[in-house]
RNA sequence: GCGCGUGUAGCUCAGUUGGAUAGAGCGACCGCCUCCUAAGCGGUAGGCCGCAGGUUCGAAUCCUGCCACGCGCGCCA
């Protein structure tokens, strides 16, 4: 791993730049550390020379010179090799290829972190009343991958999933089972053990949307359904909790099929029921970050002060001009309604409490309830509000939230909701939190125009790229359907490879290769951009796919097999011999490409610490697939097998080896396997 | 109206806190399976980096203005 070899650059050079020119190394810029275009020029680069030029009034290129003296040979220590001004100013590094090699491969400049702070992620959040979509796909495999690039990091991370359980949309259900359908309670325990109970309710929720819009009097019944809902009257109530569990079970199903798993699942019905807000809105009054309206628009509202977007300077210069504006309404723009007239919370207010107790900042807790076991064996607890016995053979209860980060993963239509809560962190006096307060905010997942023709929603008229996902009209790819799709495609193209294989081992490798080919594709977007969903693009398996760098570290850990049953070479004699083995080539300019392959693989503790750092998974995609390009490139000019020279082979074969390890942790951060052939 | 986001090759997108010749996939065209798996590799064609100014040694990247598109902004959930 590349970071420690950074750190140490860059320590060499602020001491240089301070005894040489005499600088405050805190004044001095944060070094950034680049690779050349070319391995020529160098294998890092660093433009401090360029920065540089303006206060020491002299050009980059004798700066660059001077630094490169200054360092002199105590940048031989340790792997990093001479220093050399290059170009306009550039002050290159060529790194001792043969020292850095041995030490990567031996994991000895391995970063052993202690175990860092506590961090709460919540993601997934689907509501509970209908099949999951490539939507809730995005947001899974965000989080989740978050979640592996945190404990990478060495964190202590904590899954939850949040469960909106109180809102319209499973009142929706409720009605739909009723009214539509004619069904009770006795009923529905029938149909939530029949195969795709979610599907059943994908359906039936978009009829209850159709039912309703066709005579608005309707609605009546989703307000009584819901009222009785907020006041756990059976059997509604208890409909609603069969219902709700069992959605929830599918959900969990199907993202267990990608890997993905949870801590905790946090019921919304548990924090009404165990009065959360009651505890919060105390402390939201008591430190006055709420106050009740007395009279104008929104009279007898309690209401929370919005600040502007960039910091508070923003009200400041409306001072100006704002005075021809009636000081009334403009007042009223910024006030957030907390708690209607009416004395009923709001959504806001019921997050703001949850915020508070993922942060141990409430002072009220769940009660717990065993969920069950997930198929890594993970233990899995909801939230509860009443004590309930622990079943025997299960582990304790560990201590939930009071964490000292929070990351909410959702979509970026919630940005104002989640600032909001910083804004209610601050407003209470826990700075430290609103920082530690952080928003994942995403773009939505749509559907192309052709994959939203091919469901059957032709009129999709207007000149937009794309047809939003709505669940409420039942548009949309679900989640399961597209892993359906693509297991069977992977199955037909591992069928046509290895005609040999059992059926069920087929089976086997094309449940990791579909896993790959989702993950990967809801991966490798920017999270500001909207992925226009298109089920023939999501369904390749060709070019920048999961599958193609899951084929890279197939084809590297088949030549360490040949490897050892032609030369009887095992990897790890192989790498404890390299401090003997002749390091011609790779040092010697042909050894470049599998220097390159080698420089490439060690960069991913940098590539993980730098996409956690700006939020932009799509790095660690994009970085895994320039790497498994590398590779393929190298295994078609660099025969390993075939190699005469028994130096020069071992050194390819442990760059291949490197390569692997590192393309095979690069994948299992995205949440991807290596099938045992392809 | 205000806020956030997006605008780069025919299409879908990268472009690392401003750096060396703007890259990749798909599609198109031309090649490569006696050789560690062709889910692969090599090559060709394809670019006023939305527009106009500015900042600087240097701008796709930062600043200002404009244009286009998307999303958000309710005593709804």
């Amino acid at each position: 791993m590349i970071l420690p070899l950074q750190t140490l650059l860059r320590e060499r050079i602020t001491l240089a730049l301070s005894t040489r020119y005499g600088l405050d190394p805190e004044s001095m810029p944060t070094m950034a550390i680049e690779y050349p275009p070319n391995r020529r020029l160098g294998d890092l680069a660093v433009t401090v020379a360029f920065e540089l030029a303006r206060t020491l009034r002299r050009a980059p290129r004798v700066i660059a010179g001077e630094i490169a003296e200054a360092v002199g040979d105590a940048g031989h220590l340790d792997g990093l090799g001479r220093l050399e001004p290059t170009g306009a100013g550039y002050l290159n590094v060529f790194l001792d290829r043969a020292a850095c090699a041995r030490g990567w491969m031996s994991g000895t400049t391995e970063a052993n972190p202690a175990r860092g702070p506590k961090t709460v992620v919540e993601h997934t959040a689907i509501n509970p009343n209908k099949a999951a979509h490539v939507g809730h796909l995005r947001n899974a495999a965000l989080g989740d991958t978050l979640c592996r690039l945190l404990r990478f990091r060495g964190a202590e991370v904590e899954v939850q999933n949040y469960i909106d359980d109180t809102g319209v949309q499973v009142a929706d259900i409720v009605v739909g089972l009723r009214k539509l359908e004619g069904k009770g309670l006795d009923d529905l325990r029938v149909l939530v053990d029949q195969p795709r109970f979610d599907y059943y309710c994908w359906n039936l929720y978009a009829r209850v949307t159709e039912w309703y819009d066709q005579d608005d009097s309707r609605l009546t019944h989703r307000r009584a359904t819901l009222q009785e809902l907020e006041h756990d009257t059976d059997p509604t109530a208890a409909i609603a909790r069969l219902l709700t569990d069992r959605i929830v079970r599918c959900h969990l199903n199907t993202m267990a099929r990608l890997g993905i798993e949870y801590d905790l699942l946090s019921w919304e019905g548990d924090i009404i029921r165990l009065q959360f807000w009651a505890r919060a809105f105390e402390i939201l009054k008591s430190s006055g970050a709420v106050f009740l309206q007395p009279d104008g628009r929104l009279a007898g509202c309690w209401v929370m002060p919005i600040e502007d977007a960039d910091t508070g300077a923003g009200a400041a210069t409306d001072n100006n001009g704002a005075a021809t504006e009636p000081a009334d309404s403009d007042d009223d723009a910024r006030l957030k309604v907390i708690v209607r007239s009416n004395g009923t919370v709001t959504y806001v207010g019921k997050d703001i409490a949850y915020q508070l107790w993922k942060f141990g900042l409430l002072g009220n807790d769940f009660r717990y309830r065993w969920f069950g076991t997930q198929p890594s064996g993970r233990p899995l607890w909801a939230t509860s509000s009443v004590d309930t016995a622990r079943p025997p053979d299960t582990p304790p209860t560990p201590p939930f939230g009071r964490a000292s980060a929070v990351y909410n993963v959702i979509d970026t239509r919630q940005s104002y909701l989640q600032d909001l809560l910083v804004q209610a962190l601050n407003a209470l006096g826990h700075p430290r939190e609103a920082e530690q307060s952080v928003h994942f905010s995403y773009e939505m997942v749509a559907l192309s125009r052709s994959t939203a023709r091919t469901l059957g929603y032709a009129d999709a008229e207007g000149d937009k790229p794309f047809v939003e996902v709505s669940g409420r009209k039942g548009l949309g790819v679900k989640a399961d359907d597209l892993l359906d799709q693509m297991t069977s495609h992977a199955e037909q193209e591992v069928a046509a490879r290895h005609e040999d294989l059992a059926s069920d081992a087929q089976r086997r490798i094309a449940t990791i290769i579909a896993t790959a080919a989702v993950r990967y594709f809801m991966i490798k977007y920017s999270k500001g951009k909207v992925i226009a969903f298109d089920i023939d693009e999501a369904l390749s398996f060709e070019g920048e796919t999961g599958p193609y760098l899951q084929y890279a570290a197939v084809r590297a850990r088949k030549i360490l097999h040949k490897l050892h049953d032609r030369h009887g070479l095992e990897t790890t004699t192989l790498l404890a011999e390299l401090a003997t083995t002749s390091t011609a080539g790779l040092t010697d300019e042909s050894g470049d490409g599998l220097w390159d392959l080698i420089l490439d693989a060690s960069r991913l503790d940098e590539v993980a610490e730098q996409a956690v750092r700006t939020l932009e998974l799509s790095t660690l995609a994009k970085y895994a697939f320039g790497l498994a390009q590398r590779f393929n490139g190298f295994y078609h000019s660099s025969p390993v097998l075939a190699e005469q020279d028994d130096a020069r082979r071992r050194w390819r074969a442990a760059g291949v080896s490197y390569f692997e390890s590192q393309m095979t942790r690069a994948l299992g951060l995205m949440g991807c396997e290596v099938p045992e052939r392809m």
